[in-house]
DNA sequence: TTTTATCGGTTTATTATATGAACCATCGGT
DNA sequence: ACCGATGGTTCATATAATAAACCGATAAAA
């Protein structure tokens, strides 16, 4: 590991929780030597990323970090940091694959990718999804707030017989999304159509969209689901770090303990 | 210099006119060895300040910046990072010193020092400060858009008679204040009041607020004047890189070539 | 087709830099 | 006065950075 490694590693320290931190936490932190330590934080200070404060000597995040973050926002949209992730879903799950994002209380979509191996496939429509009867729209809202939640209630047709159109029937939907960390959606939007869908975080902490896998019912098999589920965890992943998000713990456990359990929808 | 400066250094080469580099460019720019160079991009993007592009090889800043950012904005509160500055403005040129801060078309003042020096010195308002008729509005208003200074226009008040009360007056003072890099209000908002602002700038890259002295008219000469003067500038520049902005080069060049022409002022 | 130039990346002997135990100065509490 | 923290510094040693040469690929030029 090279010393820039060992020296940027120390950024990773600073949390919410821990925003300024005193030489010797950091060496206890790092579990570093307190000279090799010094040397290392006086060069993130010297260029801008942490500052030292005058009065305690703690160090914290500095500003030029700001203006790098800056510079990322208008330099990368955010279709472009999706794309690439979208083409290893669809590929490695022979499976239709989008990323929808969550404006203004509607989910829009962002990207989405097809696979090339199967000839009938999904095809993603551009206008806004339901949100109450989507995979999509399911992950999404098991993770908004109430006020978000009871917007969403207020149109809730009934695509196909199996729409979770009425708000018990979506609780219930949500509750299962909270637990196993997914939304699905079995033929609730379109007939024949199986979506399972990860929420996505950016910046503001809060749930920004999802990334989802839609599939053709007829295929779908426990196995199928299980990999699709490991791959979705995978890409709201790196979706959500691209975009300045983290995944929250709770959704992490979820994902942890939910492990593969698809065989009740066959 | 270490090797860790070296390799964050490289970070300073992506601008927003080139937010994307390759390796060969990046070793021209820095005028370094090829493989050093990739050695210090390699830890750069392990760390995830950079990110290469599967596609085309070439660098970006990387997601990484996004959260530390957000760390940044939730942790250092703009009014404790002012402190310091306003401390040493007030204490070398022995006035008191503020920070206001531009929000939704009002002036507020953000925090303010007065100095232990002098008896007399003067006092700082809580309320909205009158763009028109400070040296911190004229300082603001000489950078914003033609939107925000018609704006402004609407309400002129006189305070006293040497308050620049019509959109002529105003329109010279704004232009000297562009000429001059500095908002000057010669007693146009309090009577025996001379203040002297420089425009602060924010990671939005328009102008935020202003850093400003305001001194007893007494006590001016052109020596005092020079010496703030210099002193906003530095104190301007530091505020603004702490928030994530940067000078513009227009301001610079102003500051550049007024050098010490307070003669006027007496 | 061959040639040439440029690209991103890798190897390796040499050299400069990072390392950490010991040390210093300072502070707040007992 | 002492003790245990703190942040910071020194210097012989060990390790990691360096840069010339090299590799393979790609693309335009001859």
């Amino acid at each position: 590991m090279s010393t820039t490694d060992k020296a940027l590693e120390l950024l990773r320290l600073f949390t919410l929780n821990q925003p300024e931190i005193g030489l010797s936490d950091i060496c206890r932190l790092a579990g570093r030597d307190k000279a090799t330590t010094f040397r290392h934080l006086s060069a993130l200070e010297s260029s801008g990323l942490l500052e030292q404060m005058a009065d305690t000597r703690r160090y914290r995040i500095g500003p030029f970090v700001l203006r790098l973050a800056q510079l990322r926002e208008r330099s990368v949209p955010r279709r472009e940091t999706v794309r690439p992730v979208l083409a290893h879903l669809a590929e490695v799950t022979g499976e239709t694959a989008h990323v929808s994002l969550l404006q203004g209380g509607e989910l829009v979509t962002l990207a989405h990718h097809e696979p090339k191996v199967h000839a009938n496939r999904v095809v993603i429509h551009e206008r806004a999804l339901p949100l109450h009867a989507t995979a999509s729209g399911n992950a999404v809202l098991a993770f908004v707030d109430a006020a978000q939640r009871k917007a969403a209630g207020g149109d809730m047709r009934a695509f196909t017989d199996h729409t979770t159109a009425t708000d018990e029937a979506l609780d219930r939907s949500l509750c299962e999304a909270r637990r196993t960390g997914f939304g699905v959606s079995n033929q609730g939007f379109e007939l024949g159509v199986i979506g399972i869908a990860a929420p996505l975080f950016d910046d503001s902490g809060c749930v920004a969209g999802s990334v989802a896998v839609a599939s053709v019912s007829a295929r779908i098999t426990p196995e199928l689901v299980a990999l699709i589920k490991a791959e979705l965890q995978q890409a709201a992943q790196t979706i959500s770090e691209s975009w300045g998000g983290t995944i929250p713990a709770t959704l992490t456990a979820a994902w942890g303990v939910a492990g593969t359990d698809g065989k009740d929808l066959r």
